[in-house]
RNA sequence: GGCGAGGUAGCUCAGCUGGUUAGAGCACACGACUCAUAAUCGUGGGGUCGAGGGUUCGAGUCCCUCCCUCGCCA
């Protein structure tokens, strides 16, 4: 038994995710956590929402809102959400708990006491009128290059060209409009990532078993131009972690909070805290998990991200737990994925385009979402989410392969057999076979979760279910019950015991149609059917059974049809 | 522009360090079965592996050039 910590990628507060953003690190994630539990690991899987940041301050002003009071029902509305989509996150913390902070000035500290934080004076863009300092991307003006008239101050979107706000003609507030604008003196802590970058080079140099999308973004990043830049982790915001050296002020960092990127990561850890505090549990509890010191050394500790966040995960973090030099625990291994694109093109927060995670469960239950979204995960390359692509793939692999096994077996059993598991008969060669087919397919199965292969996983998991069809069509029982009864039952036991055993490998994917087929056994027990010869007996003779509601339905072409077009357009 | 990823059957995708007639699921055709959600099982048709060169006894798999798509550039 192995200790396992997994993190996913932490969702930004200002709104309700989409379906592509689900499948890039919550729900591999989740899929990931739950075979490890199912295996019988000690399992830590951790998620928050990252609460910092202007574009927080700005979401809540205009919802009338004070931050904080914004975020804390943002964050309630994506722990429910997540609870629909049957995400199992042991605690779903907030980037702006009082363990976040801590934390965070902590590890400032520490890096302050390394040499590893510089302060730099610089000129930052000022609002008189919005009486803040305006980050590059929320100052607007006329694109000097190309004349084009609302250019961001860090980039002209019609040109591409990379702009200093300074830059702009007639610069004004994205914010507010005005064009009170004056340049300011202000001085910011930077981390210097520089004096780091041979530590952290040698570090992702001997993560040879990464996936190259991982490596090769931290390569990029590490050895492009100049390479590997120092970062500045503060920021002249009101709604942040305040800038604070450990416990003790700051000197001459007074109102500054630092940058949404420092100390999001670190509520990875902080998050593991919160989640002891909300046990009642004590330190060690959680510092078991993240200090190696402390017993976090067999901990094996894996990422799940989008590729946008890779550069994060793979430098800035870790440049951060390094500099401590503090014995934190350090990722082992990082898995990413790349985008879904939705139906044509990419989804779309700002343009509503696509499914939200609140609008796929107002359709269909999470199993439905679960199983596509895993069966199609964007790993070797962005992937497509099409309806009808999602029609065919819930019809057929859920409600005909699985569903329509599931009741099948059950239906014949009571009509033909009595209520409970049969008695009589033996197993023959076909049922050898059978038995010898799920061996080697269970190992599959196992290999490429171990693996993290997520499409695999599904495609060996499905062909799994299709062996009980098999199964069935070549054993006939309907057939072999006019003639000899005992032969029929034996068969028809095998199945049952097939369907409780499916339910335990299929309970990663789709959690709500497994504990439907463990409550038609009349059974809970989950336990991995390392022995399957065992697993496959579990359910004896004269054990009830229920015939249970269809697992899946199926969705129909007027559905498909709706649906494509009520998502195509614009979220009110 | 630089960098990265990718272009394989109608669709979604597998194809590791180069090696027998290029695979899976879906879709399609035909057949079997009738327990089951008009479900299941079997068989089959279908691809000049983006284009063009090159290395090799042999390349989807390595090298070069070009075309196209997507992403990133703090």
């Amino acid at each position: 038994m192995a200790r396992i910590l997994i993190t996913s990628a932490i969702p930004y507060i200002n709104g309700i995710k989409h379906l592509g953003n689900l499948v890039g690190s919550q729900l591999p994630a989740d899929l990931y956590a739950r075979y490890c539990r199912g295996r019988g690991h000690e399992v830590m899987f951790l998620c928050a929402t990252d609460e910092h940041g202007t574009p927080a301050e700005l979401a809540a002003a205009k919802a009338g809102q004070p931050v904080d009071q914004f975020c804390a029902e943002m964050h309630a509305v994506q722990k429910g959400i997540a609870e629909g989509f049957r995400l199992s996150f042991d605690h779903f913390g907030r980037s702006s708990s009082q363990r976040n902070h801590r934390l965070t000035q902590h590890f400032a500290g520490a890096l302050a006491a390394n040499g590893f934080i510089e302060e730099v004076s610089e000129k930052q863009v000022f609002s008189v009128t919005d009486n803040r300092f305006l980050p590059d991307r929320y100052i607007t003006g006329t694109c000097p290059n190309c004349g084009y008239e609302s250019a961001r101050g860090d980039q002209c979107e019609n040109c591409t060209k990379q702009l200093d706000p300074t830059d702009l003609i007639n610069p004004r507030s994205a914010i507010s409009g005005s064009t009170d604008l004056e340049v300011r003196e202000t001085t910011h802590l930077y981390l210097r990532q520089r004096s780091l970058r041979d530590e952290i080079a040698a570090w992702i140099d001997s993560k040879t078993d990464w996936p190259v999308l991982t490596t090769s973004i931290a390569k990029k990043w590490l050895n492009d131009g100049d390479g590997l830049q120092d970062r500045g982790i503060t920021r002249d915001l009101f709604w942040g972690v305040p800038v604070k050296k450990g416990d003790q002020p700051w000197p001459g960092m007074e109102g500054k909070v630092f940058y949404v990127w420092f100390d999001a990561p670190i509520e990875y850890i902080a998050c593991a805290a919160e989640w002891a505090d909300a046990h009642g549990l004590g330190e060690a509890a959680w510092e078991r998990w993240w200090r190696t010191d402390k017993g976090a050394d067999d901990v094996r500790y894996v990422q799940f991200m989008g590729k946008d966040n890779v550069p994060f995960h793979t430098l800035s973090f870790p440049a951060t737990i390094m500099g401590s030099r503090e014995p934190w625990k350090l990722v082992d291994y990082i898995k990413s994925f790349n985008y879904l694109n939705y139906d044509g093109g990419q989804f779309s927060t700002s343009q509503g385009r696509g499914v939200f995670m609140d609008q796929a469960l107002s359709i269909l239950p999470a199993d439905y979402w679960r199983w596509w979204l895993l069966s199609h995960a964007p790993e070797n390359s962005d992937s497509e989410f099409t309806w009808e692509n999602f029609q065919t793939s819930v019809n057929k692999d859920l409600a005909d392969v699985l569903g329509n096994l599931v009741s099948r077996v059950t239906k014949f059993a009571k009509s033909k057999l009595g209520d409970t598991v049969p008695a009589g008969g033996s197993m023959g060669a076909r049922e050898a076979q059978l038995m010898a087919d799920l061996a080697t397919g269970l190992a599959a199965y196992e290999a490429c979760m171990e693996a993290m292969e997520v499409r695999k996983a599904a495609a060996e998991l499905r062909a799994l279910w299709v062996l009980g069809n098999e199964y069935l069509q070549s054993a006939a029982p309907w057939t072999v019950v006019k003639t000899d009864p005992d032969q029929a039952a034996a068969m028809i036991r095998l199945a049952l015991n097939l369907i409780r055993v499916f339910a335990v490998l299929s309970r990663p994917f789709i959690p709500d149609a497994a504990a439907v087929m463990m409550a038609a056994m009349r059974s809970d027990d989950w336990s991995w059917p390392t022995d399957l010869a065992a697993a496959m007996q579990a359910l004896p003779a004269g054990h009830g059974f229920d015939v249970p509601e269809n697992l899946f339905r199926k969705i129909t072409d007027e559905e498909r049809a709706d649906w494509q077009q009520r998502f195509s357009g614009v979220r009110a």
